[in-house]
Formats: C-alpha cells, sequence, structure tokens
DNA sequence: TTGTTTGTATTATAATATATAATACAAACA
DNA sequence: TGTTTGTATTATATATTATAATACAAACAA
C-alpha cells in the first residue's frame, strides 16, 4: 500500500502515517495478518526519519491495529477487537465536520450522500 | 454562549475557541449578527490570556464568520457566504472518522443514525 | 558460531507551535 | 479627555515534532 505525505499538512508525519494505514486497513487495502513495511525500509522510502515510522508503528501497536515481532517486522492483527462504539475524539470531530456542513447549508440528506462514498 | 476549554485536549487553546465558536453558529445557539465577548472579557473569564483568544477571533475573521471593528468588537456575520461544500480539510477529517467506524464494524445504517443526533 | 535484520531505546539537537506576559497604539465614542 | 475596542510588538517559556547518531536484544540464516 502506498502511503503519501503531504509535507505542508499541519498533521504531523507520524500521525498522517497512522491514520493512513487504518483507513488501509477500514478500506481493505491492508488485509489481516498482512506484512508491513519495516520501520526502515518505510522511513527510507518517504525520506523521513526512522523514529518518526516508529512512533506511529507504536500508536497503531497500542490502539490495536498491528503487532510486532522484534524478527518478524510489523503485521496487521488478524482480529481487530474493537467495542462497536465510535470513540470519543472521533464523535468531536464528526460533531465538528457535521457543524462546518451545517453553516454551509448542507442538508443532512446531501451529508449522508457525502458519507456514502466514503462508506 | 458558554465556550468550554479542556485543558488536556491535544487540541490548542485557540482552535478550540474557534471550533465552538463555528459550533454555536451552526446550530443557533450564536444569532446572526450577534456580539461575541471582547478579546479581554473572554480571556480573563476563562482564566488564559487574551492574545490566545485574539489568535481565534483573528481565525474566525479570516473565514469569514465574524467581523471585528475597533470599537465595538467582535459580531457574527449576518450573511454567511460559503459554497456550499464541504471544504477539504473536512472530507479530509470525515473520511478518518468513517474509516474508525468501519474497522469497528460500524454499519452505515448506525453511522447515519449518530449523524442524525449532531445534526 | 557469525552476521544480518528486526523493533526498540537512548541521547542530543533543532525547528516549530503554542501560550503567556507586558506594553503600546489607533480608532471610536461618551 | 478618558475609556474601551481590536491589534501589534517583543520577549520568554514550554511542549511537540522531527532528525541524527548509536546502541541493544531477539531471531534467524549462513
Amino acid at each position: 500500500m502506498i502511503i503519501a505525505i503531504n509535507e505542508y499538512s499541519d498533521i504531523p508525519i507520524y500521525l498522517q502515517i497512522r491514520n493512513q494505514i487504518v483507513l488501509g486497513i477500514s478500506d481493505g487495502r491492508l488485509a489481516p495478518g498482512e506484512q508491513l513495511p519495516t520501520v526502515r525500509g518505510l522511513a527510507e522510502e518517504m525520506g523521513i526519519n526512522s523514529m518518526t515510522v516508529n512512533k506511529a508503528y507504536q500508536m497503531l501497536k497500542q490502539e490495536g491495529y498491528i503487532y510486532t515481532d522484534r524478527r518478524n517486522g510489523a503485521k496487521v492483527r488478524e482480529r481487530l477487537e474493537f467495542k462497536a462504539e465510535l470513540p470519543e475524539e472521533s464523535k468531536e470531530l464528526l460533531q465538528r465536520v457535521i457543524s462546518e456542513a451545517k453553516v454551509r447549508g448542507i442538508s443532512k440528506d446531501d451529508f449522508q450522500k457525502i458519507c456514502e462514498e466514503f462508506f
């Protein structure tokens, strides 16, 4: 899976990496059990420091998306065990997005259509 | 309108202020033309520096939500003139939220119900 | 055994973002 | 004339982010 970084974004690189991997898992571009690039490999490929990649992997590991092994590197977890509920942080983000939509006069129906594209 | 800050949040104070005011406008708690607190007043009330409030107001002004006047302070714009389209940044946020929902097994229908609560 | 690759840890440094503090200024108005 | 408004300036402190250079333990291949 290609991980593209926007260096002008205000989102830190390690978070962009983390977000893209979650996105990849969610839409199937990353399969359960799939091998992820090594921290050094991905860092070199992206032209960034390996500790930045490591920070992203640490976060993904902490959140339960991946697991790591000293010898075998990082892999996507076979069974993701999450509660079927949006985390508080995501709810706050969603509320923010919806408030931006409402002030722009976007109706609930229109908003749902936008959501469908991402689902 | 009450503006509450979470000092433990990783979101900067000035952004929390900005987000809450946009939210207030979107749900009608802040009416068009309504007077906002002065930068000094709000800063004192919240126990923060006035330049932090100013930074939030600068952003809101730049985005077209409010206007300011040296003598009369800041007010919500009477007519918000936005394109009826989600800004790119909001789309990215939405995509992120939806990816978090999908990996948690939340269906499109369930997600729409969550959205309805915010609309 | 030896060498290589893996994630990880450590320490130092730099750059940037965020927040505060103390002042000061121009504009507007009573 | 005095007060209040947003705004500008300068300095400082702190936290976050990213890089750099090493080093280590674990696991495996040769």
